[in-house]
RNA sequence: GGGUCGUUAGCUCAGUUGGCAGAGCAUCGGAUUUUUAAUCCGGUGGCCGCAGGUUCGAAUCCUGCACGACCCA
């Protein structure tokens, strides 16, 4: 706020509104008429905002008598409609209401050619000064950026554009900030995440992707739905956190005089359903890792996790496949998915490698029967970290020697036990678990587990999982454990992170890109 | 955490060897009744990310910091 300097030149009440930490708001509670000698500027975090001649403007339509601001807006058409249904609009002559944003004016003397944008399209409109007559004045009035209502009937110009000859206009939205520019757009990638409103607005790309974002979801939603899912909601705010390995958030609830964590998965919670009896359940989940973000990690994130009883993790490996492919075919349309320079085919069954063949192929000696100080010498010799503990040294092999040259969707079978504290030993190997993950471009798009429900073997991997101080358990969930000791199912059960997951469907390089308002350090002024 | 690159007008970007801060779009004034990146004429608009240093003189060179992008750990 110190940088803050306002220069104003005129009687003008203003009234600043801190609204967040980040953020601050200048609200024009009132504005006496300005002069025409006035200069009203705005320098705002550094920014030079010329944002005198809009708010002349703004008191130029008040002094008309004109609600620069008002409350609705009678619609009849989205500029898509007018677009698909031009034949018949186009002779009958009729009527049409739409609204929206101007994107471009091409003024004309006595005429002028606007492109106003909705969500649906861009539509040309067409105001004549002969049949508008003194309203063709508020033109003047008028902004790209503003939002307007227009009727009149439809045509098509000599150049063979749909567009709409206004009888009569409406001022829906004076904007008092300029827009970004209408030909290159907004390029800036730390103005489009941070103001990422100005993006939707400048980039319609940007707006058609978030819609495939939320069809994805939707169609996840179905897919669940259709084979006898039930939607769960599970807490966000939780006592004990679990379910997965990482550094939680903490919160402090104050009527209870209590610490709270935001939750790192849902597992725990989806598996009490399981004990009380559901037996398809699934959760679309945000959850919150304390822990650095960049191109792959966001604090705040989006997971699907299913559960299932009476199946196991082959069970759920069908599931995943037909998830998947499902996805493929109705959001992308295509059998082949490019990601960066990688080229995916998308070929029911994926293919199955075991994770401790993989990893012993690449280290040449077996991870399962090596001593800490073999394992400690190959972290040594691909520069891993030697303070993680032993679960995470082998995982972190497996991720750099293994599981970054997987790009074909590849389902990783069979996990050892000591970094799978939720999974059900092996049927066939004490040393390891049914769990395996779904891995599309070296990224894990999936987890899954045949579900461990044994409450006394549940208990020893909490406190295996305690006495080697991994991040992902404080204490052990005594409730969870009582849950369990009343029996639950036989189960599956799987987490798909669904921001990874349109990374990979849509091309997208950086989560960043698939998140609308990602993390970013605050900015300074 | 380390490295590389970037930060100049509302937006997109130039800026030469260190020598008056530039363009296009937007915006303002004027002309223009089927244009479409409309066109034509004339204007306004800069703490060159922030702080310090070198220098007669710094957008430019040096140091530190902030934010961002990419790579590595």
């Amino acid at each position: 706020m110190s940088r803050m300097m306002l220069k104003v030149h005129t009687t003008i009440y203003l009234r600043m509104v801190p609204t967040c930490a980040f953020h601050t708001t200048i609200q024009i509670s009132a504005v006496e008429s300005i002069p025409e000698s006035s200069c009203l500027t705005f320098r705002w975090f550094g920014i030079l905002l010329p944002m005198d001649e809009r708010l002349e403007k703004l008191e130029k339509l008040k002094s008309l008598g004109i609600e620069p601001y008002p409350y609705e807006h009678e619609r009849t058409h989205r500029f898509s409609e007018i677009i698909k249904d031009f034949e018949r609009l186009g002779d009958s002559g009729e009527i049409v209401r739409s609204c929206g944003r101007i994107m471009t004016v091409r003024g004309h003397g006595k005429t002028a050619f606007l492109t106003l944008g909705d969500e649906t399209a861009s539509l040309q409109v067409y105001l004549r000064q002969d049949e508008l007559q003194e309203q063709f004045e508020l033109l003047k009035s008028c902004d790209i950026g503003d939002i307007i209502g227009v009727e009149g009937s439809v045509f098509k110009t000599r150049t063979g554009e749909i567009t709409i000859l206004v009888k009569k206009f409406t001022v829906l939205c004076k904007a008092l900030r300029p827009m970004p520019e209408k030909w290159h757009g907004l390029k800036d990638i730390e103005i489009r995440y941070r103001k990422r409103y100005l993006d939707l607005i400048a980039n319609p790309e940007v707006r058609d992707f978030f819609k495939k974002r939320a069809m994805v979801i939707r169609l996840i939603r179905d897919f669940f739905h259709d084979r006898g899912f039930v939607e769960m909601e599970t807490p966000v705010l939780q006592p004990i956190y679990g379910g997965g390995t990482a550094k939680p958030f903490t919160t402090h609830y104050s009527a209870l005089d209590q610490d709270m964590y935001l939750r790192i998965a849902d597992e725990l919670y989806l598996k009490r359903l399981l004990v009380g009896g559901f037996e398809k359940v699934y959760e679309i989940c945000r959850d919150f890792r304390n822990e650095g973000f960049d191109r792959f990690h966001n604090p705040e994130f989006t997971m699907i996790e299913a559960y299932q009883a009476y199946t196991d993790y082959l069970g759920i490996l069908e599931l995943i496949t037909d998830l998947f492919d499902s996805l493929v075919r109705n959001a992308v349309g295509s059998r082949s998915l490019m990601f960066g320079e990688h080229e995916i085919t998308v070929k029911v069954p994926f293919q199955r490698i075991r994770y401790v063949d993989a990893l012993n192929a690449k280290l040449g000696f077996d991870i399962l029967s090596a001593d800490a100080q073999k394992i400690d010498k190959a972290c040594q010799q691909y520069g891993i970290d030697l303070t993680l503990a032993p679960g995470a040294k082998i995982d972190k092999l497996f991720s750099e020697l293994v599981q970054v040259n997987l790009i074909q969707p590849t389902f990783v079978m069979d996990y050892p036990k000591i970094i799978s504290p939720l999974a059900k030993k092996h049927r066939d190997d004490d040393r390891l678990v049914e769990r395996f993950e779904f891995i599309v471009c070296g990224l894990e798009l999936a987890n899954a587990f045949s579900e461990l429900n044994d409450p006394a073997e549940q208990r020893k991997r909490f406190e295996e999982q305690l006495a080697h101080r991994e991040e992902g358990i404080a204490e052990v969930d005594e409730d969870f454990i009582e849950a369990l000791e009343h029996g639950m199912p036989p189960a599956g059960g799987l987490g798909m992170g669904i921001d990874r997951l349109c990374m990979i469907l849509f091309n997208k390089p950086s989560i960043r890109d698939v998140i609308l308002f990602p993390q970013l350090k605050k900015e300074r002024s």
